[in-house]
DNA sequence: GTCTATACTCTGATAGAC
DNA sequence: GTCTATCAGAGTATAGAC
Protein backbone atom coordinates (compact mmCIF):
# COMPACT_ATOMS: atom_id res chain seq x y z
CA UNK A 1 0.00 0.00 0.00
CA UNK A 2 0.90 3.53 -0.23
CA UNK A 3 2.42 6.28 1.68
CA UNK A 4 -0.09 8.34 2.71
CA UNK A 5 2.27 12.03 3.23
CA UNK A 6 0.84 14.77 1.89
CA UNK A 7 1.94 18.25 1.62
CA UNK A 8 1.41 21.33 2.33
CA UNK A 9 -1.01 23.05 -0.56
CA UNK A 10 -3.71 25.51 -0.67
CA UNK A 11 -0.95 28.34 -0.74
CA UNK A 12 -0.43 30.05 -3.77
CA UNK A 13 -3.23 30.39 -6.46
CA UNK A 14 -1.88 28.30 -9.38
CA UNK A 15 -4.61 26.59 -11.37
CA UNK A 16 -2.97 23.11 -10.26
CA UNK A 17 -3.82 24.63 -6.93
CA UNK A 18 -7.29 26.05 -7.54
CA UNK A 19 -8.62 22.85 -8.74
CA UNK A 20 -6.71 20.62 -5.83
CA UNK A 21 -8.74 23.21 -4.11
CA UNK A 22 -12.16 22.08 -5.41
CA UNK A 23 -11.71 18.72 -5.17
CA UNK A 24 -11.27 19.49 -1.15
CA UNK A 25 -14.04 21.65 -0.68
CA UNK A 26 -16.19 19.09 -2.40
CA UNK A 27 -14.91 16.16 -0.43
CA UNK A 28 -15.33 18.21 3.16
CA UNK A 29 -19.13 18.88 1.91
CA UNK A 30 -19.70 14.90 1.21
CA UNK A 31 -17.57 14.03 4.19
CA UNK A 32 -19.71 15.61 6.35
CA UNK A 33 -23.04 15.12 5.48
CA UNK A 34 -23.01 11.73 4.27
CA UNK A 35 -19.73 10.31 6.26
CA UNK A 36 -16.51 8.79 4.86
CA UNK A 37 -17.65 5.42 3.31
CA UNK A 38 -20.99 6.96 2.32
CA UNK A 39 -19.49 9.24 0.00
CA UNK A 40 -18.41 7.86 -3.80
CA UNK A 41 -15.71 9.19 -5.75
CA UNK A 42 -17.80 10.16 -8.59
CA UNK A 43 -19.67 12.45 -6.11
CA UNK A 44 -16.91 14.26 -5.19
CA UNK A 45 -15.70 14.57 -8.29
CA UNK A 46 -19.19 15.94 -9.82
CA UNK A 47 -19.21 18.07 -7.19
CA UNK A 48 -16.07 19.48 -8.57
CA UNK A 49 -16.73 19.68 -11.85
CA UNK A 50 -14.46 16.50 -13.26
CA UNK A 51 -14.71 13.29 -13.69
CA UNK A 52 -13.48 10.64 -11.11
CA UNK A 53 -10.74 9.49 -12.47
CA UNK A 54 -9.27 13.14 -13.31
CA UNK A 55 -9.14 13.30 -9.37
CA UNK A 56 -6.30 10.51 -9.41
CA UNK A 57 -4.12 13.21 -10.30
CA UNK A 58 -4.20 15.19 -7.47
CA UNK A 59 -4.76 12.66 -4.76
CA UNK A 60 -3.69 9.00 -4.81
CA UNK A 61 -6.86 7.45 -3.32
CA UNK A 62 -9.57 7.83 -1.46
CA UNK A 63 -7.76 7.54 1.57
CA UNK A 64 -5.48 10.45 1.02
CA UNK A 65 -8.09 12.31 0.29
CA UNK A 66 -9.83 11.96 3.72
CA UNK A 67 -6.69 12.90 4.84
CA UNK A 68 -5.79 15.96 3.38
CA UNK A 69 -9.03 17.11 4.53
CA UNK A 70 -8.51 15.97 8.24
CA UNK A 71 -5.12 18.15 7.86
CA UNK A 72 -7.07 21.54 6.59
CA UNK A 73 -9.68 21.25 8.84
CA UNK A 74 -7.22 20.93 11.77
CA UNK A 75 -5.61 23.72 10.22
CA UNK A 76 -8.36 25.95 10.02
CA UNK A 77 -9.76 25.31 13.39
CA UNK A 78 -5.82 25.31 15.02
CA UNK A 79 -5.83 28.61 13.46
CA UNK A 80 -8.99 30.17 14.30
CA UNK A 81 -8.05 29.03 18.30
CA UNK A 82 -4.73 30.09 18.09
CA UNK A 83 -5.93 33.76 17.04
CA UNK A 84 -8.44 33.93 19.77
CA UNK A 85 -5.77 32.86 22.33
CA UNK A 86 -2.91 35.40 20.79
CA UNK A 87 -5.94 38.39 21.63
CA UNK A 88 -6.89 37.07 25.33
CA UNK A 89 -3.44 36.76 26.18
CA UNK A 90 -3.59 38.78 29.52
CA UNK A 91 -7.14 37.97 30.21
CA UNK A 92 -7.84 35.57 33.53
CA UNK A 93 -7.86 31.65 32.90
CA UNK A 94 -11.69 31.47 32.25
CA UNK A 95 -12.13 33.96 29.91
CA UNK A 96 -9.40 32.29 27.75
CA UNK A 97 -10.80 29.74 27.63
CA UNK A 98 -13.89 30.75 26.75
CA UNK A 99 -12.53 32.77 23.96
CA UNK A 100 -10.81 29.72 22.60
CA UNK A 101 -14.34 27.82 23.07
CA UNK A 102 -15.67 30.42 21.01
CA UNK A 103 -13.88 30.05 18.29
CA UNK A 104 -13.69 26.03 18.12
CA UNK A 105 -17.14 26.50 17.94
CA UNK A 106 -17.12 28.92 14.91
CA UNK A 107 -14.88 26.73 13.55
CA UNK A 108 -17.31 23.65 13.81
CA UNK A 109 -20.92 25.43 13.34
CA UNK A 110 -20.16 28.27 11.20
CA UNK A 111 -17.62 27.72 9.16
CA UNK A 112 -18.19 24.53 8.31
CA UNK A 113 -17.23 21.46 6.03
CA UNK A 114 -14.02 21.31 7.19
CA UNK A 115 -13.82 21.23 10.76
CA UNK A 116 -17.15 18.67 10.99
CA UNK A 117 -15.34 16.16 9.04
CA UNK A 118 -12.59 16.10 11.57
CA UNK A 119 -15.32 15.75 14.46
CA UNK A 120 -16.75 13.09 12.76
CA UNK A 121 -16.05 8.81 13.26
CA UNK A 122 -12.84 8.10 11.65
CA UNK A 123 -12.83 4.62 9.55
CA UNK A 124 -12.14 1.44 11.02
CA UNK A 125 -10.56 -0.41 8.44
CA UNK A 126 -7.55 1.31 7.76
CA UNK A 127 -5.02 1.45 11.17
CA UNK A 128 -2.30 3.62 9.25
CA UNK A 129 -5.21 5.94 8.42
CA UNK A 130 -7.01 5.86 11.37
CA UNK A 131 -3.39 6.44 13.50
CA UNK A 132 -2.63 9.72 11.44
CA UNK A 133 -6.18 11.44 11.78
CA UNK A 134 -5.90 10.58 15.31
CA UNK A 135 -2.29 12.12 16.31
CA UNK A 136 -3.60 15.18 14.36
CA UNK A 137 -6.72 15.50 16.24
CA UNK A 138 -4.98 15.02 19.62
CA UNK A 139 -2.03 17.50 18.69
CA UNK A 140 -5.17 20.13 18.40
CA UNK A 141 -6.52 19.47 21.41
CA UNK A 142 -3.77 19.97 23.44
CA UNK A 143 -4.44 23.59 23.41
CA UNK A 144 -7.11 22.76 25.66
CA UNK A 145 -5.21 20.63 27.78
CA UNK A 146 -3.73 23.63 28.76
CA UNK A 147 -6.56 26.19 29.19
CA UNK A 148 -8.04 23.58 31.48
CA UNK A 149 -4.79 23.08 33.48
CA UNK A 150 -4.20 27.15 33.57
CA UNK A 151 -7.88 27.25 35.94
CA UNK A 152 -7.20 28.44 39.01
CA UNK A 153 -9.39 24.95 40.45
CA UNK A 154 -8.60 23.13 44.16
CA UNK A 155 -7.87 19.68 43.07
CA UNK A 156 -5.81 19.37 39.91
CA UNK A 157 -7.58 16.21 38.80
CA UNK A 158 -10.93 18.15 38.27
CA UNK A 159 -9.18 19.83 35.22
CA UNK A 160 -9.38 16.73 33.22
CA UNK A 161 -12.87 16.89 34.21
CA UNK A 162 -13.62 20.03 32.96
CA UNK A 163 -12.01 19.72 29.65
CA UNK A 164 -13.73 16.38 29.05
CA UNK A 165 -17.08 17.98 30.00
CA UNK A 166 -16.35 21.27 27.63
CA UNK A 167 -15.15 19.58 24.76
CA UNK A 168 -17.39 16.87 24.79
CA UNK A 169 -20.87 19.15 24.87
CA UNK A 170 -18.77 21.49 22.37
CA UNK A 171 -18.55 18.39 20.24
CA UNK A 172 -22.08 16.72 20.71
CA UNK A 173 -23.39 20.55 19.74
CA UNK A 174 -23.44 20.20 15.81
CA UNK A 175 -26.25 17.34 16.70
CA UNK A 176 -28.59 20.32 18.01
CA UNK A 177 -27.09 23.65 16.92
CA UNK A 178 -29.34 25.43 14.47
CA UNK A 179 -28.13 28.95 12.78
CA UNK A 180 -31.22 30.59 14.14
CA UNK A 181 -30.74 29.64 17.66
CA UNK A 182 -27.70 30.90 20.09
CA UNK A 183 -24.59 31.78 18.69
CA UNK A 184 -21.45 30.20 19.02
CA UNK A 185 -20.40 32.71 21.58
CA UNK A 186 -23.17 32.47 23.62
CA UNK A 187 -23.36 28.61 23.56
CA UNK A 188 -19.77 28.97 24.91
CA UNK A 189 -20.44 31.54 27.80
CA UNK A 190 -23.33 28.97 29.28
CA UNK A 191 -20.93 26.66 29.13
CA UNK A 192 -18.18 27.94 30.93
CA UNK A 193 -20.38 29.83 32.88
CA UNK A 194 -22.17 26.53 34.28
CA UNK A 195 -18.72 25.10 35.20
CA UNK A 196 -17.55 28.08 36.74
CA UNK A 197 -20.50 28.29 39.00
CA UNK A 198 -21.24 31.66 39.52
CA UNK A 199 -25.06 32.96 38.28
CA UNK B 1 -39.81 1.12 -1.02
CA UNK B 2 -40.84 -1.04 1.05
CA UNK B 3 -42.74 0.09 4.59
CA UNK B 4 -40.05 -0.29 7.27
CA UNK B 5 -42.38 -1.76 9.93
CA UNK B 6 -41.04 -3.85 12.21
CA UNK B 7 -42.03 -5.23 14.97
CA UNK B 8 -41.73 -6.84 18.63
CA UNK B 9 -39.50 -9.46 18.71
CA UNK B 10 -36.64 -11.23 20.90
CA UNK B 11 -39.14 -11.94 23.44
CA UNK B 12 -39.79 -15.90 23.61
CA UNK B 13 -37.22 -18.29 22.75
CA UNK B 14 -38.38 -19.72 19.58
CA UNK B 15 -36.08 -20.87 17.29
CA UNK B 16 -36.74 -18.38 14.98
CA UNK B 17 -36.45 -15.30 17.28
CA UNK B 18 -32.80 -16.97 18.05
CA UNK B 19 -31.52 -16.48 14.55
CA UNK B 20 -33.45 -13.13 14.54
CA UNK B 21 -31.58 -12.14 17.40
CA UNK B 22 -28.24 -13.66 16.57
CA UNK B 23 -28.39 -11.35 13.31
CA UNK B 24 -29.40 -8.35 15.42
CA UNK B 25 -26.67 -9.08 17.50
CA UNK B 26 -24.09 -9.31 14.75
CA UNK B 27 -25.14 -6.13 12.97
CA UNK B 28 -25.02 -3.95 15.91
CA UNK B 29 -21.79 -5.33 17.08
CA UNK B 30 -20.84 -4.12 13.40
CA UNK B 31 -22.44 -0.60 13.05
CA UNK B 32 -20.72 0.42 16.20
CA UNK B 33 -17.39 -0.15 15.26
CA UNK B 34 -17.57 0.39 11.16
CA UNK B 35 -20.45 2.60 11.49
CA UNK B 36 -24.02 1.62 9.14
CA UNK B 37 -22.19 2.16 5.40
CA UNK B 38 -18.82 0.36 6.33
CA UNK B 39 -20.41 -2.64 7.23
CA UNK B 40 -21.89 -5.55 4.67
CA UNK B 41 -24.48 -7.92 4.85
CA UNK B 42 -21.92 -10.41 3.97
CA UNK B 43 -19.86 -9.41 7.26
CA UNK B 44 -22.94 -9.42 9.28
CA UNK B 45 -24.05 -12.87 7.85
CA UNK B 46 -20.54 -14.52 8.74
CA UNK B 47 -20.74 -12.83 12.04
CA UNK B 48 -24.17 -14.53 12.52
CA UNK B 49 -22.93 -18.19 10.68
CA UNK B 50 -25.39 -17.68 8.06
CA UNK B 51 -25.16 -16.94 4.29
CA UNK B 52 -26.17 -12.62 2.85
CA UNK B 53 -29.17 -14.16 1.52
CA UNK B 54 -30.35 -15.89 4.34
CA UNK B 55 -30.93 -13.07 6.44
CA UNK B 56 -33.58 -11.55 4.25
CA UNK B 57 -36.02 -14.06 5.50
CA UNK B 58 -35.58 -12.07 8.60
CA UNK B 59 -34.95 -8.09 7.73
CA UNK B 60 -36.46 -7.13 4.38
CA UNK B 61 -33.37 -4.25 3.43
CA UNK B 62 -30.21 -3.39 5.21
CA UNK B 63 -32.32 -0.15 6.32
CA UNK B 64 -34.84 -2.88 7.73
CA UNK B 65 -32.05 -4.01 9.93
CA UNK B 66 -30.98 -0.87 10.95
CA UNK B 67 -33.77 0.39 11.88
CA UNK B 68 -34.28 -2.82 13.92
CA UNK B 69 -30.78 -2.43 16.09
CA UNK B 70 -32.09 1.49 17.03
CA UNK B 71 -35.37 -0.07 18.30
CA UNK B 72 -33.46 -2.95 20.51
CA UNK B 73 -30.86 0.01 21.46
CA UNK B 74 -33.65 2.33 23.03
CA UNK B 75 -35.77 0.31 24.65
CA UNK B 76 -32.36 -1.15 25.84
CA UNK B 77 -30.99 2.13 26.95
CA UNK B 78 -34.83 3.63 28.44
CA UNK B 79 -35.08 0.17 30.12
CA UNK B 80 -32.29 1.04 32.28
CA UNK B 81 -32.52 4.93 32.69
CA UNK B 82 -36.42 3.65 33.97
CA UNK B 83 -35.25 1.33 36.72
CA UNK B 84 -32.80 3.97 37.84
CA UNK B 85 -35.57 6.19 38.13
CA UNK B 86 -37.86 4.56 39.34
CA UNK B 87 -35.31 3.57 42.25
CA UNK B 88 -34.70 6.99 43.06
CA UNK B 89 -38.15 8.21 43.05
CA UNK B 90 -37.77 9.98 46.38
CA UNK B 91 -34.27 11.39 46.18
CA UNK B 92 -33.66 14.83 45.20
CA UNK B 93 -33.50 16.49 41.77
CA UNK B 94 -29.66 16.13 41.44
CA UNK B 95 -29.22 12.94 42.94
CA UNK B 96 -32.26 11.65 40.32
CA UNK B 97 -29.79 12.83 37.43
CA UNK B 98 -27.04 11.65 38.65
CA UNK B 99 -28.98 8.28 38.74
CA UNK B 100 -30.16 8.36 35.44
CA UNK B 101 -26.86 9.98 33.95
CA UNK B 102 -25.09 6.70 35.32
CA UNK B 103 -27.87 4.56 34.02
CA UNK B 104 -27.28 6.14 30.28
CA UNK B 105 -23.47 5.89 30.69
CA UNK B 106 -23.48 2.50 31.70
CA UNK B 107 -25.96 1.40 28.55
CA UNK B 108 -23.57 3.16 26.40
CA UNK B 109 -20.31 2.53 27.55
CA UNK B 110 -20.30 -1.60 29.07
CA UNK B 111 -23.44 -2.86 28.21
CA UNK B 112 -22.49 -1.59 24.90
CA UNK B 113 -23.47 -2.07 21.23
CA UNK B 114 -26.97 -1.53 20.76
CA UNK B 115 -27.09 1.32 22.75
CA UNK B 116 -23.52 3.29 20.92
CA UNK B 117 -25.52 2.55 17.44
CA UNK B 118 -28.66 4.61 18.62
CA UNK B 119 -25.77 7.02 19.30
CA UNK B 120 -23.62 7.23 16.13
CA UNK B 121 -24.54 9.28 13.06
CA UNK B 122 -27.66 8.43 10.60
CA UNK B 123 -27.47 7.70 7.59
CA UNK B 124 -28.61 10.91 4.94
CA UNK B 125 -29.69 9.11 2.36
CA UNK B 126 -33.28 7.74 3.38
CA UNK B 127 -35.13 10.62 4.46
CA UNK B 128 -37.85 8.39 5.96
CA UNK B 129 -35.79 6.04 7.54
CA UNK B 130 -34.11 8.86 9.39
CA UNK B 131 -36.99 10.79 10.37
CA UNK B 132 -37.72 7.71 11.78
CA UNK B 133 -34.55 7.20 14.24
CA UNK B 134 -34.53 10.75 15.19
CA UNK B 135 -38.08 10.42 16.71
CA UNK B 136 -37.03 6.91 18.38
CA UNK B 137 -34.11 9.06 20.27
CA UNK B 138 -36.34 12.24 20.73
CA UNK B 139 -38.81 9.84 22.53
CA UNK B 140 -35.81 8.36 24.61
CA UNK B 141 -34.08 12.18 25.81
CA UNK B 142 -37.67 13.07 27.07
CA UNK B 143 -36.69 11.48 30.28
CA UNK B 144 -33.54 13.78 30.64
CA UNK B 145 -35.33 16.79 29.81
CA UNK B 146 -38.27 16.29 32.73
CA UNK B 147 -35.06 15.27 35.11
CA UNK B 148 -33.39 19.16 34.31
CA UNK B 149 -36.93 20.89 34.65
CA UNK B 150 -36.85 19.35 37.75
CA UNK B 151 -33.69 20.80 38.97
CA UNK B 152 -33.43 23.92 41.92
CA UNK B 153 -32.55 26.67 39.26
CA UNK B 154 -32.60 30.08 39.72
CA UNK B 155 -33.40 30.55 35.68
CA UNK B 156 -35.60 28.01 34.22
CA UNK B 157 -33.70 28.57 30.71
CA UNK B 158 -30.80 27.32 32.74
CA UNK B 159 -32.41 23.87 32.79
CA UNK B 160 -31.93 23.61 28.83
CA UNK B 161 -28.29 24.55 28.98
CA UNK B 162 -27.53 21.76 31.47
CA UNK B 163 -28.87 19.12 29.47
CA UNK B 164 -27.58 19.96 26.39
CA UNK B 165 -24.34 20.29 28.00
CA UNK B 166 -24.44 17.13 30.69
CA UNK B 167 -25.95 14.75 27.41
CA UNK B 168 -23.40 15.86 25.00
CA UNK B 169 -20.48 15.30 27.42
CA UNK B 170 -22.35 11.87 28.32
CA UNK B 171 -22.95 10.83 24.37
CA UNK B 172 -19.07 12.30 23.90
CA UNK B 173 -17.95 10.13 26.50
CA UNK B 174 -17.38 6.92 23.96
CA UNK B 175 -14.66 8.48 22.24
CA UNK B 176 -12.41 8.70 25.56
CA UNK B 177 -13.58 5.78 27.47
CA UNK B 178 -11.20 3.66 28.66
CA UNK B 179 -13.19 0.08 30.67
CA UNK B 180 -9.80 0.61 33.25
CA UNK B 181 -10.08 4.20 33.53
CA UNK B 182 -13.27 5.81 35.35
CA UNK B 183 -16.64 3.93 35.94
CA UNK B 184 -19.61 5.01 34.69
CA UNK B 185 -21.03 5.86 37.63
CA UNK B 186 -17.82 7.80 38.50
CA UNK B 187 -17.92 9.65 35.36
CA UNK B 188 -21.90 10.82 36.11
CA UNK B 189 -20.85 11.53 39.51
CA UNK B 190 -18.11 14.15 38.03
CA UNK B 191 -20.13 15.65 35.58
CA UNK B 192 -22.90 15.92 37.78
CA UNK B 193 -20.59 17.88 40.24
CA UNK B 194 -19.42 20.21 37.78
CA UNK B 195 -22.51 21.26 37.29
CA UNK B 196 -23.76 21.45 40.50
CA UNK B 197 -21.33 23.61 41.52
CA UNK B 198 -20.43 22.33 45.30
CA UNK B 199 -16.95 20.72 45.21
C1' DG C 1 -35.41 -21.29 7.22
C1' DT C 2 -31.26 -21.79 5.02
C1' DC C 3 -28.40 -22.63 1.02
C1' DT C 4 -26.66 -22.10 -3.77
C1' DA C 5 -26.30 -19.37 -7.43
C1' DT C 6 -26.56 -15.31 -9.51
C1' DA C 7 -28.50 -10.76 -11.33
C1' DC C 8 -27.45 -6.20 -11.52
C1' DT C 9 -25.37 -2.11 -9.95
C1' DC C 10 -21.88 0.48 -8.13
C1' DT C 11 -17.22 0.89 -6.17
C1' DG C 12 -12.20 2.50 -6.16
C1' DA C 13 -8.73 2.60 -9.19
C1' DT C 14 -5.79 2.29 -13.71
C1' DA C 15 -4.14 2.84 -18.71
C1' DG C 16 -3.54 5.46 -22.43
C1' DA C 17 -5.26 9.01 -25.79
C1' DC C 18 -5.31 13.89 -26.12
C1' DG D 1 -4.27 17.82 -16.35
C1' DT D 2 -8.41 15.91 -17.93
C1' DC D 3 -11.04 12.59 -20.55
C1' DT D 4 -12.59 7.99 -22.26
C1' DA D 5 -12.86 3.46 -21.40
C1' DT D 6 -12.56 -0.13 -18.59
C1' DC D 7 -11.18 -3.53 -14.94
C1' DA D 8 -11.76 -6.44 -11.02
C1' DG D 9 -14.09 -6.74 -7.05
C1' DA D 10 -17.72 -5.91 -3.87
C1' DG D 11 -22.40 -4.16 -2.89
C1' DT D 12 -27.59 -5.32 -1.99
C1' DA D 13 -30.96 -8.15 -3.13
C1' DT D 14 -33.62 -12.08 -5.44
C1' DA D 15 -35.05 -16.85 -7.24
C1' DG D 16 -35.53 -21.41 -6.57
C1' DA D 17 -33.80 -25.89 -4.74
C1' DC D 18 -33.87 -28.33 -0.52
Amino acid sequence: MDTLVSEPGLGTKTRSNNRRAAILDAAAYRFRRQGYSATTMREVASDADMLAGSMYYHFSSKDALLLAVHQEGVRRIADNVDHALAASEKADPWTRLEMALTAHLESLLDRGDYAQVVIRDLPADNDELRAELIALRDSYEQRFRQLTNALPLNDPEKARWVRLMIMGAANWSRTWYRPEGATPSEIARHFVTLIKGDT
